[in-house]
Formats: C-alpha cells, structure tokens, sequence
DNA sequence: GCTATGATTTGTAGCGCTACAATGCCTTCC
DNA sequence: GGAAGGCATTGTAGCGCTACAAATCATAGC
C-alpha cells in the first residue's frame, strides 16, 4: 500500500479510503490512486483489513452432503441472498457434528460475520463455542427452536399431510421410512406425527424402517426387502427424500411390483428427479431456496443490528401430489 | 490471547506456541492452556495469524455446481486429503467465470494457502490476478494444461473408447450430446476425438447434440427428441452425464424404446445412480476422488517447498460397461 | 562449585491495514 | 477582514497474532 501512496504522491490512508471510503477521495485524487495500484498489481489484503476494522462481510455456511441434490436449492438461495446484500459466502463440507465442530472453530478463526448451520443437532463443544463468542447464528432446516435463530418448517406436519394423502387414496398398511446415523437426529421428529396420525385413523404405526443416512439410491432396494419381509400387505410408503423413493421405484421395476396400482411411494424433497421419473414422485417440497434466503437474510439483519421480527422463521412446504401415490 | 495466557499464568507467547506448534510446549503446560482457552471459549484469529505469519492452512477451492453428484467424490478425495495433512478446505460456488473470478478474489483476499479451481476456463481477469500474486493453483478436471498446476484425465481418448465399445456391440448409428453454457467449454474436447473415431471407422460423426448444461435429467427427453428428429435409425447415445443418460433412459420408457436393444445409451462420471437404475448404466468413471486428493497433495507439496515431479497429473479413467449398452 | 548444553519460556517488533482524531485549506458570511 | 464551517487529506495507534532472538531453567560433567 505504501508504493502506491508514493507513487501516487499521496500518503497511505488515501489508498486504503480509495478502496474503502471511495467517496471520501476526490475524483481525480482516486483516478490517480486507482492508476498507480493498477500498474503496480496492487490487490488489497483483506485479511489486514478484516484484522484493522474487526469486521467481515463473508458468511460462512456449513453443509452435511453434496452427495444428491438435496442441498442444491437451499444453497442457491442463500448464494442469491449474499450476492444482493454484497456479501460473500463460504461453504464447508460437514457430515458429521464433529466435523461441524472442526468447521465451525475454522470458520470463526476467519471471523466470518455469521454462520449458517444445518439442524439443531451439535457437538455440545460447538454449542458451548458458539455461547461464548459473539457470532450470530442461524440454524436451518429446523423448526420452533434454535439456538440464536432459525429457519425451516415443521417436517411432523409434513409427515401427517403424507399420511392423510395416502389414506385419502385408500391405503391403509402405510410405512415410514427414515434415515439414521450421521447427523440425522432430525427425521425421528417424523416417527411420533407418523403413529399419532395412523392412531387417529385406527391403524398401526408399527411399519417404520430406518436406513443409513449414508446409503443413498441404495437405501430404497434395502428399506423395501426389509419391510415387504415384516409385510406382505404393504401399500404405501413414505421415504426419507427422493433419493430413497427413486431406488423403491428401480426396485419395484426389477421385482415388478406396480406403482402406485400395488404400491404407492411417496418421497421427500422435491428434488428434479421426481419430476422426471415415470411415475412422476409425490414428494414434500420444502421450500428450500426461500429458507436460503431467509437464512442469509436473518444473519445479516443481526449483523447490522437492524430489528429482527421472528427469530424463528417458518418457511412451509407444500405436498406436492404426483403419479406415484394414485389418482 | 492475553486473557488464556493470564488465566493459564504463562506468557502469550506460550498459548500461541500451544497451538501452533504443540511439542515446543511441555505436556503439563499445553494441557494447562489448552483448559484455560476451553473454559473461555478462545478461538485462535486465524485472521492474524495468517498476517503475522503470512501463511494459513486454509486452501480453498471453487465448485462450478451442486446440483447432482458431478464432484460429490472429488469433494470428499479433496476433503480426505486436507484432513491428512491438517489442513482445511472452503468452498466457494461458482457457476460462471465471473462468479469463479470474484470467488478467487474472496478467497485470496482471506489469504488461503492455495486455490483448486474446476476447469482451464478463466475470466482473463482471474487469470492475471493469479499471476499478479503468488498463490499456488490447481486446475482440476483439465488435462495436459494448466497455469501452474493441473489434475485430470483424458476426456478425448474416453471418448474414443466409448465410441470403440458401442462399435463393438454393433452400432453403427451413433450420437454425441454435450453441454453448453455456463463454464462447459471442456465439453466440446470430445467432439474432434469423437468425429475422428467415427471417420476411422468409415462412418459419419454428424450426431453431435448440444443441450443446456443447466437442464439436468429434463436435457435427456430434449436431446432425445432432436436426435430422433435428426435420425430415426439412432441406435446409440453417449450422454455428457450420468444425469442425462438417466433422462433419457426415463424418456425411453415413455417412448416405449427398449434399451439396449432398440437404443444403447452410455452415461459419463460413474454417479451412484447409473449402477441402480434398470438397466444398469455403461459409464465413463473419471477417478474423482483420487483427482480430489492428488489435487490437495500437488498444493499442499507446492505450498511446503516439497519437489512436484509432475506438474500436470493424470489420474486417468475407467470405462465401465454395464447392460444400458448391450452385452 | 562452575560452566556447557539443551529444553522451555518469554520479550520485542511488526505483519498490512483501518478507526479516529487532527490538520490544512478553501469558502462563506457578517 | 476575520471567524466559522465544510471538505479533503494525513498522522497515530493498534487490531491479534507469530518470527526471532533473548532469557531462563534444569541437568550433566569436570
């Protein structure tokens, strides 16, 4: 910065305002500025300016898998969302809570202005860290609770408007599958709303299956055996995402089982292949773009310590009703 | 800082040595430290240290999409090889050169030890930004080219193989679809390798089909449906994607087109869907998670001063035939 | 007892930038 | 003509950490 203070002939703090403050710098103090940094390839280092001003306009985001596409809209959205707002975002991979733990502690070692977690599911030294250091926070895919803040929707209510669908299309021997292992505390929300709404129909909750959160297409051949072996009636099934029910769908083909005329599956996430399978999914969409960016939205309000209205953001779904559970 | 070491009763330099270097600390002082920083929620500012020690452990890496699986295990082979080498990895989404240039601006402004970028496709800008400061880079998924570095494999001659094996189970009538838009530049190297293996042949290599790189499974039935229009005799496809090749797999039943018999259809990237959809998929499988961390490695190697006997790795590829192509 | 040697710990200076206050300079207005 | 006010510019101090060298301590050998 200092060469280009002389060779402009001003003194440093005018090259830091050209950068930071342009309209403190008269225009052609700037155009001078701006032309000596230029033929010198001077590129400020944000990390001294970050460093001298203590504040940073990069978020930082953790995310469990980019294995399928289930992240892929949420992701958008909170891209748009920094984008607008003239912020940067910065993604790390984070499968596991203690791998979230590793990032989170990287991540605020960079001193991002925020964080975007996924679920409420932590370490409890990620929880503790987050207390003690004053980063906002903003959990998402999570529903009326959260540490600092939250975006998501209520994935029981969800799970009981599935239900009723398939019982309006006259199943009754319904199963739910969910996922387990990894972080993947938040599908056993869907378990009691699946029994009570099967009790509210005088049926039994008993067909739930749960599969390794890390088994993917592969899960949906394996959940299937396992619950055509526990019943031969099954009618219906609702999956953990669409990935699950697109491999039911594979497996149904091989073992020739017709769906939805023998079995109706009902997947979640509305993810692009449930729209391009034949039949086409019924599959839960949850909104996940606009929970992007709230998400973002949320954070940097609290970063520019604007009024925040609800620190619990509900961002819906909608059941979107298609070929595979019957007409 | 000055709060841990005062409460650990040792100098700050010793908290700094703690983290930094842990064996320069004996046992009973680390540990003494180590609780002080815990109870106080300390997290090193990997901020300033990275300007005091002009270094950082942070590498950070650009991702064109994360729309389907593409760089699922690329991801992981990056994310495994930072692990090894107790480093750790940021991403940034960039779809376009613009976005992929102001990403690199980003993360050289928060001085990362190095960059992976995707592709040999640059905004001139990003290009002379890179030479302008001295960042290690890897270009990945490019091969025999690259600014400093590069990882990849040899899309041309996979190419050739594809058409090799399709003339094999007795095509003749054979069409390429490749993407365009966005940053898929490197798609169009197939073209000339798979004209020139047709001509070899004796046969005509017209068949080449472009579809929007942001369509997804829904390019399948569109490039289906132009070639069709363009040839009824079509007897073979090889797709850019695993996902486009399941589109049109989808499409083909709708159709009522068998494959293989009435069409073979070869995918590309060795995604997990290709091995459960029925028919199993004929794929180009690209090595991406030995890309990831022979990407990481060459950085990591640069980064420490170590010798690079190959600037430009080849981590090849592997054609895997299954029954989407005939037997 | 005293020095040599190595292990551990601790000051000092400064990384590149920006907040803040202070300086200088030019208008404006009574 | 001189004080007041506004604007562009410039010193000063310090952000939180680490490189490096200096200092301290423990142990061993004569």
């Amino acid at each position: 910065m200092g060469d280009v203070a002389q060779a402009a002939g001003v003194s440093p703090m005018t090259v830091s305002n050209t950068f930071k403050y342009p309209q403190r710098v008269q225009e052609q103090t700037r155009l001078r500025v701006l032309a000596s940094a230029h033929e010198l390839g001077y590129v400020p280092n944000l990390v001294a300016g970050n460093l001298a001003a203590g504040e940073s306009r990069v978020i930082g985001g953790t995310i469990p898998s980019i294995r399928n596409s289930s992240f892929y809209k949420y992701v958008l959205g909170m891209q748009q969302a920094v984008n607008l707002q003239g912020y940067k975002l910065v993604l790390m991979l984070a499968d596991t809570i203690a791998q979230e733990r590793e990032a989170v502690e990287t991540l605020i070692g960079l001193r991002v202005a925020g964080l975007v977690l996924v679920g409420n599911e932590h370490d409890p030294a990620t929880v503790s860290l987050l207390r003690k250091v004053d980063v906002p926070v903003v959990e998402s895919w999570t529903h009326g609770d959260a540490m600092d803040m939250g975006v998501g929707y209520d994935t029981a209510e969800a799970t009981r408007r599935a239900v009723r669908l398939l019982l309006a299309r006259g199943r009754r021997r319904i199963a739910l599958i969910i996922h387990e292992g990894g972080a993947a505390r938040r599908f056993t929300e869907r378990v009691p709303a699946f029994r009570d709404e099967m009790a509210r129909a005088g049926l039994p909750g008993d067909l739930v299956q749960s599969v390794q959160i890390t088994d993917g297409f592969g899960a949906g051949p394996v959940a299937l055996g396992a619950l055509l072996a526990r019943a031969a009636d099954l009618e219906a099934v609702i999956c953990p995402t669409d990935v699950v029910a697109a491999g039911i769908l594979f497996e149904c083909q091989r073992r020739g089982i017709a769906v939805p005329d023998d079995l109706a599956v009902a997947g979640w996430g509305d993810y692009e292949v449930s729209s391009e399978m034949t039949p086409q999914l019924t599959t839960i969409g949850p909104n996940a773009a606009e929970m992007g960016t709230e998400a973002v939205d949320l954070l940097i309000r609290r970063v520019q310590g604007q009024p925040i209205r609800n620190r619990l953001v509900d961002t819906g779904f909608t059941l979107i009703e298609r070929a595979s559970t019957g007409g």
